[in-house]
DNA sequence: TTACGCTTGTAAAGACCATGTCAAACTCGC
DNA sequence: GCGAGTTTGACATGGTCTTTACAAGCGTAA
């Protein structure tokens, strides 16, 4: 459940709009002045806030201004008129959005659910995994090399993904196999040589130079950057 | 600081984000075409760009696919619209991440300290010893000498490498030995003496230097510190 | 200074072992 | 049972390490 702070000083329009997103599943904490909603900012750990700018004592943009110097938590603002000064102000002040007054609780809702969406889309955000002429795209399992699909089986695209990790860096067998294959390499484990291998013979189809993935003698395997 | 590249044929919104992240310590170029963008690119050492798809003369795309034939720069996409369709193309061209229109600057800011995290993430691990002309990169089991890649096997790289972390002082054959070969030394093993002498025809290529490792003797080896 | 013993430099050879690769055996889901 | 995928076995290869041998260097004592 997402934490969210409303502060305005208009008390009964907090509230309604407190109903509301309370309905609509969220967990809503309020503050009426921005003194208390940098504190409550920086106790509570919030998902987002929404912040009105026009307020007395300090206005939304000074509290942003202040939080800001603290918290990196996506911000709304909301904002008196269609006043384009607040607008640009409040956006390089760091606000994520603003919604001019007056405006409907299901129009900041939507705004809501956009800006959290955003943020949690940032954490998934596509692993692209990009050496030299190697494209891996981890989570559609795809690899290209110089715009020509390898068709790689699940083990070969795990080590090659495995290596692509730590491109430039020396992978032993031992970290490949509990990485690639799921388990401690034994003694006579030839797998990953074999492995690697056909990897090798599936990248010279399409260019010559099979020296990307480099054998460091008695230590593993390295995909050079370049 | 990270040098920055905007790409966007809207003058005013990349002025407005130039200025926040100017603000926010970055070093921002601009660009208003893909032509030019490239040039750019392959010009100067950008560690990221933001790439518009949407842009009159060329296209983002085909920017974008352009540049990835000679740079592995990370690209972030700027799409209109929600478009799938961009999306899936940006990314399987290469991209690292897309964000969609219009997005705030602070959004922008999130992605782009999420790439630069992950890129740096990559490189700060290694660990790096330079002694005079010698630099060593233990991570990577490569070592340079005035620029020149040193072709060690691995029981070389060992030997080098232990030299350089005791870089001025006598390490004797005994530790050479044991963290270099992973044994004690016994009575007639001339292993390292051998392996030394290798080590310092290779050297000795790139320079006539080879007294950089000093025979103490009856005492051990020693890296000279210049 | 010289002679002697011990240490180190280095080239060459051989032993050893890791890896490349093919093919056969084996799994596992269908 | 079939087929794709994986592992195992076998063999060839070749790189790397060690050993060996001899030459050169160093230190010390006569």
């Amino acid at each position: 459940m997402n934490k969210i702070l409303l502060v305005d000083d208009d008390i009964t329009l907090v509230g309604m709009l407190k109903e509301f997103l309370l309905q609509e599943g969220f967990d809503v904490t309020v503050a009426h002045d921005g003194i208390t909603a940098e504190q409550y900012v920086l106790a509570g750990n919030f998902d987002l806030m929404v912040l009105d700018v026009m307020m007395p004592v300090q206005d939304g943009i000074q509290t942003l201004k202040n939080i800001r110097l603290k918290s990196s938590i996506p911000v709304i603002m909301l904002t008196a008129k269609g006043d384009n000064e607040d607008k640009i102000s409040g956006l390089e002040l760091g606000a994520d959005d603003y919604v001019p007054k007056p405006c409907t609780p299901r129009e900041l809702l939507a705004r809501i659910r956009a800006i959290l969406r955003r943020m949690q889309s940032n954490v998934s955000s596509t692993h692209v995994i990009t050496v030299g002429s190697l494209v891996i795209w981890s989570a559609q399992r795809r690899a290209e090399w110089q715009d020509h699909v390898l068709e790689l089986t699940s083990t070969e695209f795990n080590l090659l993904e495995t290596l692509a990790r730590h491109a430039g860096f020396v992978v032993t067998k031992e970290d490949l196999s509990l990485q690639a294959l799921g388990r401690p390499l034994s003694k006579f484990d030839r797998s990953i040589d074999v492995h690697l291998s056909s990897i090798r013979q599936k990248i010279s189809k399409f260019s010559g130079n099979t020296h990307c993935i480099q054998t460091i003698y008695r230590m593993g395997y390295q995909l050079v950057k370049d």
